[in-house]
DNA sequence: GATGAATGAGAGTTCATTCAT
DNA sequence: AATGAATGAACTCTCATTCAT
């Protein structure tokens, strides 16, 4: 399976934004600032001096701190995510794959692998969800009505044929995330820290099938 | 069991600091502040306000803002956690719940309720422990030690009496912790959520007990 | 007739804010500079620099830098012209001057010399009337219902002895502050203008009493 | 006798600038925000953006933003006022109007028009008049001392024929320029009043036949 | 111990102006 | 001639912190 190319999607995304060398120059050093020391602790100033700009050139495109903030997060949300989800899902769906087993190692691996490409947004995404609660709703309802709505007719045909539990899609879903999530945490918060995708899929695989077996 | 009295230990915590009324009024607004907007987005001067004091006052026992921010973290990560795990955890040893099924039933019981009793605490903990790094990395490492070292030999027992699949305890671990912060998350990030413990510990350890069974 | 004491009265009315000597250099060097090089041109840098205060000094007390010039120019629309005008009306009435010339005379002096004693705080207000239509449809309307009313007694006092034309209080109101304005403006614009308050009284009294005249 | 067309002496000026279309757009957008929110309260992007131009084209013939103040103040201080007056008094002299009545009506309503048809330009010569005292010295210089002069033989010619007091011609054109000025200010100041020009000629006439007759 | 006026460094933001295209 | 991205100085405002009372 072709793992979709999440940073490709990034970049071009903000090649539709029309946006100039220097004022990619601005999104990139944000992203990094702000993952690393978190929004707040960002000064415009910071992000100016490592973008190599002037700080007027900050606010020519972004209008203020919080638009730039926006300008990472809102394509990452709704557009990266759904577009990496649901480009995902048909690789998933045309495949056809006939075991559940094969399934879960598919899409196990696929959100690793997602998660380890995409560390700075999702901590960005991560810390700015607690303090916007706007953000976090959006986001989660976004991801559970779209993943679960398209993962359903996946589950339902396991399901029908006897591989997998006969538990609500949301409750499957909340334990498959869960899983990866429990993961993924460590990672996010203790920097230096890394993931053996291969490992960690083989281990939340071999968990999962367990938990949703049926009986 | 007796559930443990998180807030009657913080509050005991408390006393122990000798701080005036006014001094202890700091610290319930910053509680309630941080938890509410974050501990950049929370001035002095609006704890000084809510605690209904001056802003000397403030000062006088905390001397800085990052202080009264140690005065609520480290207590609850340093006593109050280890507190109530390791009283917990004498409950649980002293009781001797012969099967794994009543362990797993009183261990998601407890943490569920521990969440919910903590919910200011836990977002504080959740928001500070992305932007420094320390605070996640010393907590992570002092509730997994902890918790896994004492846990072990429930593990052990319950793997010798063939209940539990022989994986190693940390891993064990990690699938319990995960699969109760999977229900957790949405509480602190999406405000007005609340839990039914008794339907959630029902199935969080039904999905356990599965995952977890030896083959 | 006692002239009344307007730098007095606003001098009185700062005491009331319970404004701390720091505090009040910052509304008088706002007033120096405002009333100098206008409202726009002034930064609260400058105030703070001839006020001899830090820059928060001057934020603590008035929020914003419009802040000040309410500061400045409310006391002084709401309180202060209100004020001054009553107590001068009484003065009037009290008296009950029994010509018309002497009526004229003393109120035509009076103005000047009010305008004489606050030429900052008018410039202030002319300059700011025109960017802030609020400011200046109140002022007027307040000024013109307070005097008009009052001098309406007045008025038909004179007119019915025979002494001034039977025009419309509104009418003889507008005839005699545009006398006044006449001379009062030029030394609103240009520096260093003075005003001999005796001489321009005498001139605009010979003026307006021929103008008001019955036939 | 044929009212004079301020506007199109103003359009005619600028036509002799040779300016482009967007240049007189960046004009004519200027005149407008300047009028309605004053010099500084407008930026230089606002005028751009009215005009329909890039930042770019505002400056190129421009120069800077006090440039394009120039350009509007001056033409209409410089020339169009002088001009209009000429015309104006080239008219009532060659007309001889046998009677003092005759010639007040003329003038005041002439002048009336006047205003009503240049208040924008009005507004923003108020407004800068007091932050900038250069401008309004040069410009109350001006005009004093060329309707004065040229008023004068009217003055002496009427005076002369003992319709008219004996008062200097300064004296006598501030009490007219004061009465036109007491109706005119009010809608200056309030937006969205206006003025019926024949009723207040006719109230103005009235006032100052009387206040300026001899005897 | 408590107050709150005062501080000053630094934050986010605006804007007149320049200049390569 | 026209554009608009880029600049950087200056602005308004915030806030953690201090200290005389």
């Amino acid at each position: 399976m072709a793992n979709t190319d999440i940073p490709a999607l990034f970049a071009e995304s903000l090649t539709n934004l029309k946006l100039t060398d220097k004022q990619k120059a601005v999104l990139e050093a944000s992203l990094k600032l702000f993952s690393e020391k978190g929004f707040d602790n960002t000064s415009t100033s910071d992000i100016a001096k490592l973008a190599g700009v002037s700080e007027g050139t900050v606010y020519k495109q972004f209008k203020t701190k919080a638009g730039i903030l926006k300008a990472i997060v809102e394509p990452f949300a709704e557009n990266v995510i759904p577009l990496a989800a649901t480009e995902f899902l048909d690789e998933v769906s045309t495949e056809n794959l006939p075991d559940f087993k094969d399934f879960l190692t598919t899409v196990i691996k696929n959100r690793f692998q997602f998660a380890m490409n995409n560390l700075p947004q999702l901590r960005i995404l991560f810390h700015e969800a607690i303090t916007t609660p706007k953000i976090s709703e959006k986001i989660s309802k976004e991801i559970l009505t779209l993943l679960s709505s398209n993962l359903k007719q996946a589950y339902l045909f396991y399901q029908t044929k006897g591989e997998l539990v006969k538990w609500s899609p949301d409750r499957i879903f909340r334990y498959m995330i869960s899983t990866v999530v429990g993961y993924v945490i460590p990672v996010l918060l203790i920097p230096g820290l890394t993931l053996d995708v291969d490992q960690v899929t083989k281990e939340s695989t071999e968990f999962l099938l367990k938990g949703l077996s049926p009986k």
